[in-house]
DNA sequence: AGCGCACTACGTACGCTGTACGTAACTAGG
DNA sequence: CCTAGTTACGTACAGCGTACGTAGTGCGCT
C-alpha cells in the first residue's frame, strides 16, 4: 500500500532520524557542511548531488535518503550558514543593533557568495531562521511600533541587504568567472555605454554619469540605503 | 587566423547585422519574443536552447549565430519586457509617477512570472532599461536632489519591487507546481511553525504570529513598502 | 566580373545534470 | 524471532548547454 504519499514536504517539518533500520551514516549538519564547503569552494554550480555524494564519501543515490530534492539541500545550506549569525545581546540602540545585523548579515554573504543567489527560493523558517528573527525582533524590543510594524521592517532590511550585496557579488564574480579582465570588460561596456549616450536619447542619464566622477564604492552606497530604510521607520527622525 | 578573440561579449555592444554572408533569417526580436512565449508557457525552466530553436522553427544550434550563450538570451528576455513599460509624460508629482512606475512594474512581473528570476543575474543597460531609466529621471526631475541620489532612489526601489513581487510570485508557484494543493502545504507548515512556537524558544515570533488575524495581504504589505521608501527620499516628509 | 571569405545553417557528439527504480543488507518493534 | 521499514548504492534515462565540423550563401574587394 499506499504508495508514496505525495505528502507536502518541509524538510524541517520530517523527522531526522525514525528509529528503524540501520543507522544513518551522517547528520544533516555533516551533508549541509559538505555542500557549503563545496559551494565556497567551487561556487553554488559545483554543488552536485554527485560532488556533494563523494565529498561525504557515500554513493550519489544514498543521499537522497536524507535530502529528498535538491532544493532542500539548499535549505539545509541556507540553515547551516544561518548559525553564523552572531545572537548579541540588544544594546537597547535598535537603530545600532539592526545595522550591525545587516552588516554582519553582508559579511556573511561575501564569505559564502552563492548565498544571496538562494535566498530568493529558499521558503525560510528553518530553525537558524528562526533564531535570527527572534534575535531581530529582540533588537527591535525599544522601538514602540507594532509587532506587524517591525516584521515589514526586518523584512525589507533584509531584502535590501540581500539585493546589494548579491548586485556587490555579482559584479566581482563577473570579473573573476569570465575570461577576460575586469578592465577589457569595463572598457567594452563604457565604450557601448558612450556610445549610446552620444545618439542624445537620454539626456537625464547622460548628465548623471557626468555628475559622478570616480568608480562607484558599492559599500557607501549600501550603508546610504540602509540608512534610508531605517530612517523611514524611525520615528525621531520624522 | 586569430582564431576566436576571447573579447568581452555584452550582447548589446555586438551588431545585430554584419553584411557579409547570407542574411539572417530571425531577428533578436523574434528569438526574444519566442523565447518570452515558452516561459510565459512553460515557466522559466521550458526555455532551452532546443525550446526556442524549435519554436522559431531553425536547429538548434542555429541560435548560436544569434545569441553567443543562455546568459545572452535572458538579457534578451529582459529586454524584451522592458518594451512593456508605458512611459508616460511626468506630471510633477515624482512620488505620485515613481509609485506608478513601481506598480506598473510589479503588473509586469506578474504577467511574466519568470522576471524575478533572472533579474539579479542580468547586467542591465539593455537599450530598454536605458529607456527606462531615463523615464524614471524625467520623472524625478522635480525631485530636488543630486542626481546620485536620484539614481539611488530609483535602484533602491527597483530591488525592492524586485524583491516582493518575487516572494508574491514564488509563493503563488509553489502552490501551483507542487502535487499538493496550497491547503495541504500550509496546513504542514503551519502544524511545523506551530510545533516550534510551542518549544517557547521564539517567544517574540509567537506574539508576532498571535498578534495577525486572517492571511497576510501580500500587496498591501508591498504598497507600505513602497511608502517607506518613497518617505525616506522625500525631503517634504522629513 | 569574379574570387574569397565571413557568415548562416545544422547534425552529431560529449560530458554533465537530477533522479526513478530495483536490489541487497540491516536493525528495531511487535 | 520475524518482518517491515530503513539505509545503501549501481544502473539507467531523459534532458541540458554547447564544441566542433561541414556545407551552402552572398557581400565586398580587387
Amino acid at each position: 500500500m499506499a504508495g508514496r504519499a505525495a505528502v507536502p514536504e518541509v524538510i524541517w517539518a520530517r523527522p531526522e532520524r525514525t528509529g528503524r533500520g540501520p543507522k544513518p551514516a551522517f547528520t544533516r549538519a555533516d551533508i549541509a557542511a559538505a555542500a557549503v564547503r563545496i559551494a565556497d569552494a567551487d561556487g553554488l554550480d559545483g554543488v552536485t548531488m554527485r560532488h556533494v555524494a563523494t565529498e561525504l564519501g557515500c554513493g550519489t543515490m544514498s543521499l537522497y535518503n536524507y535530502v529528498p530534492r535538491k532544493e532542500d539541500l539548499y535549505e539545509l545550506m541556507i540553515d547551516a550558514i544561518g548559525a553564523e549569525h552572531e545572537m548579541f545581546e540588544p544594546t537597547g540602540d535598535w537603530r545600532a543593533d539592526m545595522l550591525r545585523n545587516a552588516e554582519e548579515t553582508r559579511a556573511i554573504m561575501h564569505r559564502h557568495t552563492w548565498v544571496p543567489r538562494l535566498m530568493p527560493g529558499v521558503f525560510g523558517f528553518s530553525p537558524n531562521t528562526l533564531r535570527y528573527l527572534e534575535h531581530c525582533l529582540a533588537c527591535l524590543e525599544p522601538l514602540d511600533v507594532p509587532a506587524g510594524t517591525k516584521t515589514e521592517l526586518i523584512a525589507l532590511l533584509n531584502g535590501v541587504v540581500t539585493t546589494y550585496t548579491g548586485n556587490e557579488i555579482a559584479t566581482a564574480e563577473r570579473a573573476r568567472s569570465m575570461p577576460w579582465t575586469a578592465e577589457e570588460e569595463n572598457a567594452v561596456r563604457m565604450a557601448y555605454l558612450g556610445s549610446q549616450i552620444a545618439t542624445g536619447a537620454y539626456p537625464r542619464m547622460t548628465a548623471a554619469f557626468m555628475e559622478q566622477s570616480g568608480p562607484v564604492d558599492l559599500e557607501a552606497v549600501f550603508r546610504r540605503a540602509l540608512e534610508r530604510v531605517l530612517d523611514a521607520f524611525d520615528p525621531e527622525s520624522r
